[in-house]
DNA sequence: CGGATATCAGTGTAACTGAAATAA
DNA sequence: CTTATTTCAGTTGCACTGATATCC
């Protein structure tokens, strides 16, 4: 059934870590192809678009909270998106160790764009799949996610 | 119902690539973790390690197509391998540009050994579902591997 | 003081790119 | 001459670690 030496081996195949290393992988190229179109250039820089979008202005630290995104990783990145000009940071008046960072309007509009893209891929991506299969694989990685802890 | 400043937004987390990301970087821990016990070092190493039990002895350029890993890639994961006497690389003397890599004594001892310990991983990352959404999602992740090309 | 925040410098893994040398 | 294989040298995105200065 399987001795085409160009196919993964079995064990591979059926190892649900692997297979999600793989469709991951994919995903991720489909989604930073999508951006790059649209001279987006991460794909965690469209996550904390969206994030400010969604929450409002935020500190560093509950942005990274939220995203799952490492304190560290997030400094370099708003510094690249505040080097764009799609956000600010300014210091917190009433707790000056914070920066509140802010989605200009210019991040607003690449959001939109962006948005598109990110949308277009994600079809890209589920495509072989039925619309039932569609969520229901949805709703098993979310079911991951919850007990994911961090 | 979703206010807590400390859960990604909504936008995300019901977005299937972003959650992939997610669920696979959970999974690469859970297995890097397992491995690790063991002396294990990477996850791929595990992947040649299978690979070549279940296929027999491969050239670099087909065990490279097998697993998707890179030409490049493979080549350094392989001299690790070598280097620890997992594997033996030796000049296909019917093909003078390819290197027939063999699992040895030593590699097949090991690949039981790590084989347990990712086995305990999976357990860990599928524990939050039920038996049939465990096969389920297998599913729908081969179903998506199978239409993504490379 | 302890605890939180932002910042800075560095590591590790995986994925990828481009080019060379060798052999079919 | 073209193609395939191995090898080498580099880059990038992402995740992570540890340390420091600042502020609550």
């Amino acid at each position: 059934v399987n001795d085409d030496p160009d196919d993964p081996p079995g064990r591979l195949r059926e190892l649900p870590s692997w297979q999600l290393a793989q469709v991951a992988n994919h995903a991720a190229r489909l989604v930073a192809d999508a951006l790059a179109q649209e001279g987006g250039r991460r794909r965690q820089h469209y996550a904390v678009l969206a994030a400010l979008a969604e929450h409002g202005p935020a500190s560093q630290a509950d942005l990274g909270r939220a995203l799952w995104i490492d304190r560290s990783d997030l400094h370099a990145l708003l510094a690249e998106l505040d080097a764009d000009g799609l956000v600010a940071r300014v210091r917190d008046e009433r707790d000056r160790r914070r920066n509140v960072v802010t989605l200009t309007r210019a991040g607003g509009v690449a959001l939109k764009r962006l948005d598109k893209r990110v949308q277009g891929a994600q079809a890209k991506l589920l495509a072989p799949l039925s619309p039932a299969d569609r969520t229901e694989l949805q709703r098993l990685l979310a079911q991951l996610l919850e007990r994911a802890g961090r």
